[in-house]
DNA sequence: CTTAAATAGAACGGGTCCGAAACGATCGCG
DNA sequence: CGCGATCGTTTCGGACCCGTTCTATTTAAG
C-alpha cells in the first residue's frame, strides 16, 4: 500500500499522465469513454448498456453512443445476450486490454516519476 | 516518496477518480481542456497560446477555442500581454484554483482507498 | 517608411456528442 | 394469447470541437 500522497504529487501526476493522452492523440476518448473502458476492464461481468448508465449516472442513448464510438476504436464488443434477448452484453476486446494495459503502464511510470 | 504502484492499483485509481468526474459531472471537461488547466495551474508563468500549443501538440485554435470554454466557465482568464501586446497571457482565477484544489483532494482520496 | 515575421483569433465545412422522445424487439405474467 | 414492462437503439434539433485557412494586430528588421 503507498503512502498518502501530497496535494502537489496528486496533481502532477493527473496532469502528466493527461499531458502523456492527449500528446499521443492515439485515443482521444472522452471522460465517459474512459469510464466505460475501465469499468469493462476492471469490474466483473457481464456489463449492460443499462448497469453503465446507472454506474456512471448518464442516460443510455450516452452510453450506446460511447459503445459505438469504442467498438470503431475496436476497443470493445457487442453481443445480444442468448438468455435475455433484449439485453446487450458488452465484451472485451484484445486492442481494448492492450490500451487499458498501457495505461496502467502510463500511471505507473507517472507515479514513479514523482518528485518527493 | 510513494512505493511503486501495481497495475491494478494504477488502473483501480484512474478508473475510480475517472468515475468521480464524470458522476458530479460539474466540470464536463475534455482531455485537451484538463491539459490546460492543469498546465496553468502547475507550471511557471506566464501561458501563452502558442506554448500551451506547442506543449500539448495541438493547433493554436484548439487552444484558443479550449480558452473559450474553460473562460466561460470560470476556470481561466485572458489578458493582452503589455510587453507584447501580440501575446495573450493566461491567468488564473479563484474558481479555477478550487477546482484544481478539488481534483487533487479526489486522486488523493481514491489514492488512499487503494486496496493491498 | 516599408516589409516580413509572429501572434491570436475568426470563418468555414465536417464531424461528434448531448438529452428527450419515440420506436421495435423481447420478456414476464395473467 | 394479450398486454404492460423492460431494454437497447434511433431520431431530432442544438451545441460544441476539429483542423485548415484566412484575417487583424503588432513587432522587428532593413
Amino acid at each position: 500500500m503507498p503512502v498518502e500522497l501530497r496535494p502537489t504529487q496528486a496533481l502532477r501526476l493527473w496532469h502528466d499522465v493527461t499531458l502523456d493522452l492527449v500528446r499521443d492523440g492515439e485515443h482521444d476518448l472522452s471522460a465517459r469513454q474512459m469510464a466505460v473502458l475501465l469499468t469493462v476492464y476492471l469490474e466483473m461481468p457481464p456489463h449492460t448498456v443499462r448497469g453503465l448508465a446507472a454506474k456512471l449516472g448518464v442516460t443510455k442513448p450516452a452510453i450506446t453512443r460511447a459503445l459505438d464510438t469504442m467498438g470503431r476504436l475496436g476497443l470493445v464488443s457487442r453481443h445480444r445476450d442468448a438468455k435475455d434477448r433484449r439485453n446487450v452484453v458488452i465484451q472485451r476486446t484484445v486492442a481494448g486490454a492492450l490500451a487499458v494495459e498501457r495505461l496502467g503502464d502510463l500511471v505507473i511510470a507517472r507515479h514513479r516519476e514523482l518528485p518527493f
